[in-house]
DNA sequence: TTGAAAGCGCTACCAG
DNA sequence: CTGGTAGCGCTTTCAA
């Protein structure tokens, strides 16, 4: 059926392991013109496909990078994949991306499943709070890097975005616009990145002595409905807040369509900031004021320290490395009405 | 290093096939519950994982299946891709998504990698205008499903959009509203996807007698760039288009980026129809009026097409499945303003 | 310059 | 109920 380096061989009148050797073509292996020709000749008349498989048993090397996301379909999640794929293709080898759906058995599912693949390194965004699995590969010295969600009693290689001081940022600027009443709509409250932002709020609500109201926190899912309901969940309350700042690409959605089902103009009814990378966000109705991340960028620097440490003979040190969001001022956050206020 | 089945049976004063067949444990397969307990919980304690790649290559069965997309990071082609995933999830298989960024050769790369792996089946949307290498995998038989863009005189199972007729109503739709200039701003024009649609608006301007200057198709890439560039040339022309119909998802940023620029309302001084499937387009500034794929049904409709071939003993016909667009009407798309016509 | 043999980790088949 | 053996397709070391 398929055609293997034995056939090739029989066919040449060699011995497999001379087709093996040209194949591979070390250049100081002396073998003749003539053999090495037939070989090549005959591997493009059969179509000869080398077996990975085979020499990924045989090396043991696979020449492959996993990487475990939440969901490929959110824009956040597949413009870093996108970088880190363009990197290894260039470095020769092959990603494997897989998605957990945010759900930790379906992660550690997946690492067992890459492991048991042989990939060279992992990279991670965990669906945490769960790291057993992660600890595991730490304690093998495995080649890991964690993207965006990090633990804080792990020492594990981490691309982090600075998401507490931009989340501090965005609130310190609606308060300068005078907002008292400041909500924050968050995802799913167990991920760091989450953790981080929603310190950032408390920070600045406690600096610049605004509404403490616990209500005005809000949310705790990733998905568009659950950003649905926590926007009308906020929008309901008896003193609903003058600015929103929200977390994510499909939160955003649910927070959009909340808003504008409430008839709620931005940003005269409301102010609004988001932590969201859509292309869009200048072309929305109210052009939408965000803190968005260099995806490609995060990409980037997670697969060039974990190509670091599949490189590495000895043992490194663990690396945290902080990436810059960038705040980008656009007039859904304006200042607050003072028949809201 | 890392435990092997051989360790395992080694630990437990077993043969080495012992401990494969109670952990892949068949129940017909008589084995003292005794031995059976202590090979589980040696697995356990010793954290065996299985080398998937050493089963691969005796069953000859990898559990995996390839999908060849341009890019990963445009949500036509990742939503896509996670409607197939849920079900090679569910199904016990693994998928690799690999990523051709439009380039053939890229594309041509992957095959012969995936192949090589030992894909059981093949996904591909493929960068055309080559398919030698896709005929040769029809030769040999192998399971393979072309999504989104077909090549015609190929007999390849294909899941493919009703384009022309969506490109045809959405040329009708305008031209019911009084435009008679429109322009049609396309992706690579030799996609099968892209030459569909270009018949339909070809064919409606003729059917409703519109505007034939040539210069109204434009457009032949497809990043924002492309977008970008030929909807300028477009606004640019001595008689500009009263009505705009665009293409794919990252056109389409350019060619709002082009209006906006332009300083042009939609759809007083332009209407505008796209090709897209964003989930921001009812919350741009003026909401946009699309034709959207329904993507997730596609990526299933596409693996269960591609199972029924890999579960199939004798060769099956090829099919063609046609997935049905659509049509959302919003303000993007408004009467000709008569000052302009 | 090429051949022979061993073995990566696993499973299937045949014995006992 | 369990052990032994062979072999998937490849590479590598040692011989010739």
């Amino acid at each position: 059926m398929t055609v293997t380096l034995k056939d090739l061989a029989a066919y040449c009148n060699v011995h497999p392991s001379t087709v093996s050797r040209v194949l591979r073509g070390k250049e100081n292996l002396r073998i003749s013109e003539k053999t090495r020709q037939k070989i090549f000749n005959a591997s493009r008349k059969l179509k000869y496909r080398p077996n990975q498989t085979a020499r990924t048993l045989r090396l043991k090397k696979s020449g492959t990078i996993g990487l475990i996301v939440p969901d490929i379909s959110n824009p956040f999640f597949s413009r870093i994949a996108r970088g880190i794929d363009i990197l290894t293709y260039n470095a020769g080898y092959m990603l494997i991306v897989v998605n957990t759906d945010e759900n930790q058995d379906k992660e550690l599912h997946y690492v067992n499943e890459l492991m048991s693949r042989g990939v060279e390194g992992l990279m991670i965004i965990p669906a945490q709070d769960e790291y057993s699995h992660i600890q595991e590969l730490l304690n093998m010295d495995f080649p890991l890097v964690l993207i965006d969600r990090d633990f804080e009693n792990l020492k594990a290689n981490a691309v982090i975005s600075n998401n507490k001081e931009a989340s501090y940022k965005a609130v310190k600027y609606l308060c300068e616009l005078g907002h008292k009443r400041i909500a924050a709509l968050s995802g799913r409250r167990n991920l760091y990145s989450i953790k981080k932002r929603l310190q950032g709020y408390r920070e600045a609500v406690k600096d610049f002595n605004l509404d403490k109201n616990p209500d005005l926190i809000a949310g705790d899912g990733h998905t568009i409905e659950d950003g649905y309901n926590a926007t009308m969940d906020l929008l309901n309350l008896e003193n609903p807040p003058t600015a929103l700042v929200f977390s994510g690409n499909l939160i955003s959605v649910g927070a959009l369509t909340a808003i504008q089902e409430k008839g709620l103009k931005v940003p005269q009814d409301i102010s609004i900031i988001g932590f969201t990378d859509s292309l869009y966000s200048e072309f929305l109705s109210t052009p939408l004021c965000t803190i968005s991340h260099p995806l490609q960028e995060i990409g980037e620097k997670a697969l060039n320290l974990l190509f670091k440490h599949m490189k590495a003979t000895k043992q490194l040190p663990c690396e945290k490395v902080i990436i810059k969001t960038t705040f980008t001022v656009r007039d859904s956050a304006g200042p607050v009405n003072d028949r809201l206020s």
